[in-house]
DNA sequence: ACCTTCTAACCGACTGGTTGGTTATTTCCA
DNA sequence: TGGAAATAACCAACCAGTCGGTTAGAAGGT
């Protein structure tokens, strides 16, 4: 096997990515990781530094991703809830990191740039209600609020849920798209 | 210090409650389980035979709370929604477990009584369909899914958020409740 | 083309401490 | 006095993290 730096921490973070989605991090086991990565643990700490810093590194890695790829548009708020759900429907690690992230590191410092860009959309939307694009019966950070919530509404169901209602994504993404609608009109 | 076989069940499960809530399965010790309800860890064992025994018994009782508490009615869902954020408020807990439940115990068994309260709501969301106190848009399971994330949209949103959106109860509480009206009108 | 040197990549084996769970024994009340 | 309640002490397995040492392969001189 030749030696390549660059693949081992790609497979690392790729194998941690897998462990972290489905255990958490209280769950995920630093042996496993390393095993399915095919490499020693000790590189892990070489190049990551703690379990920790690994699930910082692989969360990080993903919000990147999911800002790249899910445009904000606050003048067309269901065809971003759409976006939105197609991505979860895609990803479903990336929500369940998510979940993780919000459970597990409470007192953790924020990320400066979910802050941030936090910011810039409420910013957006106050722009997009001042210009009459959009009602202003709700505020921007209630719009943010909602609209983030009906796109993951499935998702976040009890897992009893879909025993009783069997899932139908397309039908599913029409109700999503068309709350949205209906709470921006 | 009296022997009471009860009050020592409970205390168990309220100290279990707490660890579970704040750490979920993987992260809760047992040990500090038994330490917090003063108790000794084999009574622990005694009582409810495992450490997911235990959250089994923890949660399940959440959820015949929240099913005593929060009364469910089709023909006033902004009631209803309403209600789920109040409890929820009341009791931020409750909405850890669950979705810590929701996290870790993938492949368990579903408890009954969860699914058959999902078959009940979507029959009793039919009917008030059909007697046209409901309007017919979404289908039933879609209004639950809809409701039940509307009303839990802010205790979901990223750790980041309400560092941009200060919370202001009464106006969240305001936000939800109209937006389930808007859905139902 | 060949040998030497150097370094980053890599690993097996280990450690101190913690984990969920058990057992032998004592304490207390009906 | 018999049985339930409670405990201290214990255990094997596992955990995150470390360390001394090995090796592939690039660099550089001749």
């Amino acid at each position: 096997m030749i030696r390549d730096a660059e693949r081992t921490r790609r497979r690392l973070l790729e194998a941690a990515t897998a462990e972290f989605a489905e255990l958490g991090i209280a769950g995920a086991r630093v042996n496993r990781i390393a095993e399915v990565a095919g490499c020693n643990k000790a590189m892990l700490y070489a190049y990551y530094g703690s379990k920790d810093q690994l699930f910082d590194a692989v969360f990080t890695t993903h919000v990147g991703d999911f800002l790249d790829r899910v445009r904000f548009d606050a003048a067309d708020l269901p065809g971003y809830a759409g976006r939105l759900f197609d991505y979860f429907e895609a990803n479903p690690a990336a929500q369940r990191l998510a979940v993780w992230y919000r459970l597990e590191r409470p007192t953790s410092s924020r990320l400066d740039a979910v802050v941030e860009v936090n910011r810039v959309r409420l910013d957006e939307l106050a722009r997009a209600q001042s210009d009459g694009l959009l009602p202003a019966h709700y505020t921007p950070a209630a719009l943010l609020a909602l609209v983030q919530s009906i796109s993951t509404a499935w998702s976040s169901m009890n897992p009893e849920y879909d025993l009783v209602a069997p899932p139908d994504v397309e039908r599913r993404r029409a109700a999503v798209v068309d709350a949205v609608r209906r709470l921006t009109a």
